[in-house]
Parts: C-alpha cells; structure tokens; sequence
RNA sequence: AGCGGGGUGGGGAAGUCAGGUCAUCCCGUCGGGCUCAUAACCCGAAAAUCAGUAGUUCAAAUCUACUCCCCGCUACCA
C-alpha cells in the first residue's frame, strides 16, 4: 500500500440540492475509504469540489434573476453543508470556477494545442437572431425523436431518458422563437489519438473493476471519436486565445481538471510540493457509473495529452445507481429524498449504515427501500452490535462497579474468542483494500453477532466459572468494533469510545489496534447507555407516504 | 439492435472470477431457552432439484453451449 493518497469524488453540479443517491455511489464510499487509509497510516488528502460551469446552471440562474456566480456560490455553500452534516468530511472542498482551476484549465489546453491534440472545425449549430446568441444543449427545447414527446430539452429527454441526435420543431429556451442553423468554429480533442495509449492503460491496470473495463474497452474497439471541447455561451473557463472571446470550454473539459488544481492548491497552501505529492500517491476517483466514460476514457486521455505531468488514475471505484422503492429517483415525479431532509429525521450513522449495507463493489443499481432499512436498522444495526455494545458494557457496569476484572486462564471458547479479536484487523483490512466495503461491514456485524453468542454461552450473569474472562474479552471486543466501525459510522464509533472510557479521538487509533486487547484488568468504563433508538414503524411509514403525487 | 449484469427456501440478498471446505446471511413462520441487554439476545425446526436443457469433470450454484425471463447502459446525469 502507498503510503500517499488522494481521493476524490464526482464533483457536485452546482444546480440543486444532494440527495441519497449521490452519497450513495459516490461521497459515502470515498469518505469511508479515506478515513479507512488514514487509520492506516496513509497520508491520504479527500478533495472535492462544486462544477459550476455549464448550460444548465447558465439557464437555471437567468430564470431566478442571479448572476451564475452567486448561483453557483449558493449551490457550492449549501452542498458543502449537507456533506458535513453528513460527516462526509473533505479535506479541501474548492470549485471549478476557482481561479486557479481556470489558470490551470487553460495551461492543459495549451498543452494539448502544443502536443497536436486539438483542431478547430466548423459546426453547424442553432442560432436564435432574437437573443443574438448560440444555443447549445438545454438552450433548445423541442419535441423528442424517439418518443415524441413535447418540451424536451436537446441534449436530453426526460420522458425516455434518450439522447436525441437532432430534436424535431427546435426551439429557443429563453424566447420561444425558432432558432436558424449558423456555422460556428469549434475546437475539438483528437481522442482517437488516445486509442491505444488508453487500451494499454486500462489493460495494464489491475486495480479497475473488470466488468467496468469490458465496457470501456468495447467503445474504444468500436472507434473513439472527437470531441467537441467548446460552447457558445458566457459562462465557463474562456479560451486562451484572442479570437475567441465569445466561446468558452464545455463543462466535461474542465471539471475533472479541478481534481488535480483544487489538490494542487490545498497542498500548496499547506506546506507541500502538491505536484509531487500527487505523482507520488495513489490517485483515487470515485464515481457512479453514469460517468464511466468521461473518467475511463477523456479523464486519462487528457493527462496522456500532457505527457503524464499528472499521473493518471490507480483505482476508479465505480458504483451503480440508487433507486428509491425499486423506481428511479425523479426530482420532478417526488420521488426523490434530499439528504438534508433525510438527516432531520435519521442520525447519519443510521443512513451511512444501511447505504453501505447494501452497496457492493460493482456497478449494480442499488435500491433504497423504507421497509428495509427500518428493518436493518433495528435488527442488525440495533439488535445485533447496539445490543452487544451495550449489554456487555452495561453489565461490567451494573456487575463489575465499572471495572474491567482481571481474566482467568481461558478455555476454548475464551481462546476462540480472543482469536476472533485477533483476525478482525486483517479480514477487515483485505475486504477495505479491495474497496469491498459492504463485505467489511458484515464482516463487523458477524464479529459482533459471535460475541453477542458468546456471552449468552458463558451466562455471566450467572457469576460462575469464567465469568471474569468473559467480561474481560467482551469489553475489549466492544473497544476493536469501536475502532472497527469508525470509517462507516464516526459519531457512534467516538460515543463507543467515550462509553469504554477512554479519552481523546477514536480516529487517532491505528487500524492495526482492532486486534489488540489494551483494556487491562482495573480499567474504569465511561458511563454507558443505549447508541441507538429504534427505527419507529409510524415514521417509516409517514416517510414513504411523503413520495409520489399528491395531487 | 449492440454491449453489460442478473434469475439462489415465503420476501430481500451473499456465494460464481480461483469447481470440492457451501448451500450462507437478514426478515418472516414454528418450537425451546435465557433474563445481562433497547419485547433484546441465544438454541433448534420446517422450507431451495441454486431459471431450464445438454455437456465438461471423480466432483458444478460456480466452467462450456443453447433456451426462456428480468434489468441496466449506448457518450446529459452520482
């Protein structure tokens, strides 16, 4: 393992609120990895950052009267916000408006220019003589060729979910009026040069998921083409070039630019050569699997552009979408659940928990489920580690003044006990390494179900024969899940922490610590009560009634 | 259409890449126990020809071929 990371996450657009799905595929994995590689020593930095940048948003901040940059500004507070109240914790979270991120978005494209990646040709693309303006992607609305249906935008029908190639009875977004075809110079990435480069890098990289690859690599077998890098609108990272001041970059050109500038600048800021720290790390994306292609393919192909100034990708964890109760989240249907909203009713520990408890290593869809969480909730989450937190806390409480009691020889049990202690370190750090976070997970929770066995087997309350060790090891066994479920669930870890009596940061702990038994006899528990409260019946259901129409 | 992923007891999932140690986990149902613990927890039972067919093999949920059925992606989006 390299003792050096960077992390980051798909970059929120600064149009709308976060919601669960966004955490799910994205932010909650790459905030558990990080705190993950920290315990173990990693000097590991999470950077994210608002893409602020775009049609949509140019659009969406002219209909409520803002410039884009208050807008954005808003978007970028609030998001940031939600992630915290979430515990997603970034190190840096920037914009890719920032101007170092335009300084550096500009130095790439001369680069390319330079390396022979880039040309200019001539498009034909809509022009509405009323607003004296171009009118890319959600400028124009019209009628879908694939479904027929009205009011679409063009570069993407909500009602199919298609991406029509010409939308039929064109018209302009901001006047109505019908917009006349106009040629306009456009510069374009010579992709296909990328071709091989980018086979060997996805073919020599063994730390990429394997179906992810297949994917990826049947586009480039089927013929990469060029891309298109620049709009026609005010709002983005101009050109560096005199002659073209009306056009600016389209947004996937400089976004994931901000990955390297927002990381650049925040070690820069603290001391560091950020240039070589990021050649001398692991780079980490994380991303859901709607923008494999921008990662895999245009992401690499940009840094090879650039002779490898910045060293390309080490693992791209890609995760499917969520669904919520088996449907699409659709902001426009309410079916949809904010994570703020969410966070007023549930502790994120509650949806951190089940979000990974049910998001594996690959890009299957996931499917938030009210019934199923309520039940994960208070069966695993409460039934099995709460309880067992718990009961054996509260009985060295209740039988032991508080005092952890000096352990008798042990038996096989005993034995099978401590080694279950012993283990957990390397079956967890296996499982986390390979990114397999809901395998760690039930990894815990079986760790835990054992000791909820074990207890019940040796009936300490009993105060026979071997009651002390079982006390003994039970206790600590709550001090290794305490370090165990930081990365997953940081608030109750640091409450399970403070219960065993122990000061100070439950993240300062070194992963390694999961195995070592350190609570010694005459130790003095922290006062001790339930971690959780159970999921009620009445408000799942009054969550579920708030989703669909209400009309 | 092409590509990708699936079909596992009543429900939801894991296991499939490296075939045997495997039929596992959670919920539910039934019976028992315990009383330290948030009506928790523990033990046990019923219930699956692991979509179907054919094949490879000493051995297949796992590999191969074909068939049926689901879902996703195809360059906007986590």
């Amino acid at each position: 393992m390299n003792s050096k990371a960077i992390i980051t996450s798909a970059l929120p657009y600064a149009n709308g609120e976060i919601h669960l799905g966004h955490v799910a595929s994205t932010y909650l994995p790459a905030d558990i990895t990080t705190r993950f590689l920290r315990q173990k020593g990693v000097e590991v930095y999470y950077i994210c950052a608002s893409d602020d940048f775009g049609t949509p948003i140019l659009i969406q901040s002219e209909k409520e009267g803002k410039t884009p940059e208050d807008y954005v500004e808003h978007w970028n507070k609030r998001d940031l916000e939600d992630f915290e109240a979430f515990n997603i914790k970034f190190d840096f979270f920037y914009k890719t408006s920032s101007p170092e991120n335009k300084q550096f978005v500009q130095d790439v494209f001369k680069k390319l220019e330079e390396g022979g990646h880039i040309y200019e040709n001539e498009i034909i693309q809509l022009y509405c003589n009323t607003d004296k303006k171009f009118l890319p992607d959600r400028y124009v609305i019209g009628i879908c060729p694939y479904c027929n249906a009205d009011d679409q935008y063009s570069d993407l029908c909500e009602k199919c979910g298609r991406v029509p190639d010409e939308i039929k009875d064109p018209r302009c977004s901001i006047c109505g009026q019908t917009p006349v075809k106009e040629k306009t110079k456009h510069y374009f990435f010579k992709l296909k040069n990328f071709s091989n480069k980018l086979a060997e890098y996805l073919d020599s990289n063994n730390n990429l998921q394997k179906d992810v690859k297949k994917y990826v690599q049947n586009w480039i077998k089927e013929g990469l083409t060029d891309w298109d890098i620049t709009r026609d609108i005010s709002w983005g990272i101009p050109i560096p070039i005199d002659s073209e001041k009306e056009k600016v970059f389209y947004g996937w050109f400089d976004n994931h630019l901000a990955y390297i500038s927002s990381t650049i600048k925040f070690l820069n800021d603290n001391g560091k050569d950020g240039k070589n720290f990021w050649n001398e790390s692991d780079i980490y994306h994380f991303i859901g699997k709607d923008i494999v292609y921008h990662h895999y393919l245009f992401l690499p192909a940009m840094r090879l552009g650039i002779n490898e100034e910045y060293k390309l990708p080490d693992y791209i964890p890609t995760r499917g979408h969520l669904t919520l109760q088996s449907k699409k989240i659709s902001k426009s249907r309410n079916w949809y659940i904010g994570l703020k909203e969410f966070l007023e009713i549930f502790p994120a520990d509650y949806l951190r928990f089940y979000l990974v408890s049910i998001n594996p290593y690959s890009q299957d869809d996931l499917n938030f489920d009210w019934d199923e969480f309520a039940t994960k909730i208070n069966s695993e989450l409460i039934g099995n580690l709460g309880n067992l937190v718990n009961r054996a806390l509260g009985f060295t409480v209740k039988s032991f003044d508080a005092v952890v009691p000096n352990p008798e020889d042990f038996d096989n049990m005993d034995r099978e006990s401590e080694k279950m202690i012993n283990e957990l370190t390397s079956d967890l750090s296996a499982l986390m390494e390979g990114n397999h976070l809901d395998r760690a997970l039930k990894k815990i929770l079986q760790f835990s179900a054992h000791f909820n066995q074990y207890f019940q087997h040796k009936e300490p309350w009993k105060n026979g024969p071997g009651t002390n060790s079982c006390v003994f090891l039970s206790v600590n066994a709550v001090r290794s899940l305490a370090i165990a479920i930081y990365p997953f669930m940081p608030e109750s870890s640091q409450k399970i922490w403070s219960q065993l009596g122990l000061d100070g940061d439950v993240s300062t702990q070194g992963f390694a610590e999961i195995s070592n038994i350190a609570l010694k006899q005459n130790h003095k528990l922290g006062s001790v009560s339930p971690l959780f409260e159970k999921v009620e019946e009445s408000i799942i259901e009054e969550q579920k009634s708030k989703l669909g129409d209400h009309n």
